[in-house]
DNA sequence: ATGTCTTTGTGAACGCGTGCACAAAGATGG
DNA sequence: CCATCTTTGTGCACGCGTTCACAAAGACAT
């Protein structure tokens, strides 16, 4: 079993870094994968491959949340498992609307990753009076009168939009005002929110075009290169 | 200084930073936007805030392109939608192929965002036979056996992969087999692949993790006391 | 116990990204 | 042609993130 040794860090506990903790949610997916094979130990070089990253970086990620490892064996599985669970807040129920229930709304509220973290969907939204009732992924579509009450009610702090772009700044006032406190903007769009409130942004677009510049300059550079220069500045006139 | 040939000039050479990279399509939604209200010229500071960005950051970003602004006057915004669009590749068609037509690959292939710059969706694969021929955004999905030949026919170099987890390698291994270099990834798995293809991936579920480490973090702050430096609000295990 | 072997935890160096602050470029007006 | 005003382009300093490399912690065998 775990150590259970309580050497703790002492000065230290807070100020995780932010890039570490975006890749928390990696290291807890592979951690749940050797789980379910029942693993019970793993090193940091193994893990590290299994999410994909170097192993110095896995090790002083973990180093934030304390001493975890054992030297000259490596992690306990179970452990890590729940220490990462409840450092990013999984251990508690995290109610969540969804706004705008078209194809891509839909579609998310399908999406199963969502239940199977702490992430529980209280209700879809759409300003389409027509789809009210409509039953998507077994919850009945209400209507985006109802954000107010339902914000309230389920103490939503987190919302999906999935929304037009038009719609996406207005949606989020309303989300804000009742409320919500984290948002994730699946529209095309810069959203401006008052201190304290989170946003982050999935576009498949933008994923798209950096794809592209790559894309170009690979070829590019396999075929002779037909660029004017080389690495010169541009014009320095003295 | 030093003799300045190290062997690791890896991305210098025309050297754009990534970082710079992934704003360039934001700059270019906002100068979009800007040119279809015929509005000539834009400031670095009116063109910033469009995009959330800082300024300074903005004109340091486009100093990576050569220098396009006039002092005093700021930038000409169709001239710099053509620059911004000819550096990430949007002068030319970009075909590409959506693998898995379930509910997300649906979405996908219904959403307008492609076709509105040089994307163009070149096929639709399912492994699922009985979808073969069924219509989604006006196109047939094809069977993923045809995946090799539609990929050298159409000189396709970018997938879209919406497939489960499970399948996302194996889709992976055959998109690069048939010749593609730049993969997309919606499957939440970390995909291995030869040097020289790009991975970018879209994972909902981190997102949501990400969010809700924050929103902990502030529950715990307005709970406890507003912490000047580093020591917690105990979180306990109960 | 002692030695050997594995693997962690982290100090330190380095590179990248960000934002300030300002000189210079150029427009505009007299 | 000169003065003034606006805004760019960038030098610089700073902080964050990454990676290397290694001492030390601990497991395990003898
Ligand atoms: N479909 C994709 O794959 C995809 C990918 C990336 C981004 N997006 C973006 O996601 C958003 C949704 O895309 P989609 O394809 O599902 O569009 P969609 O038109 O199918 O769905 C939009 C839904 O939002 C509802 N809606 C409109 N205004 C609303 C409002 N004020 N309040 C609540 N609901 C409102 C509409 O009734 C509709 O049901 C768009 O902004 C799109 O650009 C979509
Ligand atoms: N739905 C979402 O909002 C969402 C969000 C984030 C991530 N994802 C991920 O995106 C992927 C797709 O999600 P979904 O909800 O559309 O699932 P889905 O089950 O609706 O669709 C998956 C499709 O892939 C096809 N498929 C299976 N194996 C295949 C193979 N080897 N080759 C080609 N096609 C194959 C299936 O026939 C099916 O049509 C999943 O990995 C999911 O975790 C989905």
């Amino acid at each position: 079993m775990a150590t259970g040794r309580s050497h703790r860090p002492a000065t230290r506990s807070r100020g995780i870094p932010e890039a570490t903790v975006a890749r928390l949610p990696l290291y807890l997916r592979a951690l749940t994968a050797l789980s379910e094979r029942s693993v019970p130990t793993v090193s940091s070089e193994e893990l590290a491959a299994a999410a994909g990253v170097n192993s110095a970086k896995l090790r002083k990620d973990f180093s934030y949340l304390g001493s975890y490892g054992t030297r000259g064996v490596g992690y306990d599985v179970e452990y890590l498992v729940y220490q990462i669970s409840r450092e990013l807040g999984l251990t508690q129920d995290w109610p969540v609307v969804i706004v705008g229930i078209g194809n891509l709304g839909a579609a998310l509220a399908n999406y199963g990753g969502f239940a199977s973290r702490g992430f529980r969907v209280a209700a879809l939204l759409d300003a389409d009076a027509s789809l009210a009732g409509r039953l998507v992924a077994g919850l009945p579509v209400r209507h985006i009168d109802e954000l107010e009450s339902i914000v309230a009610d389920n103490q939503v702090s987190i919302g999906v939009i999935a929304t037009p772009a038009g719609a996406a700044q207005e949606v989020t006032d309303r989300l804000v005002g009742a409320g919500v406190t984290s948002i994730l903007n699946f529209a095309p769009t810069v959203l401006s929110v008052p201190d304290g409130v989170d946003v982050r942004k999935v576009d498949l677009s933008i994923e798209l075009q950096i794809l592209a510049f790559h894309e170009q300059r690979k070829a590019g550079e396999t075929e002779g290169r037909q660029e004017p220069d080389g690495d010169v500045p541009a014009v320095m006139p003295a």
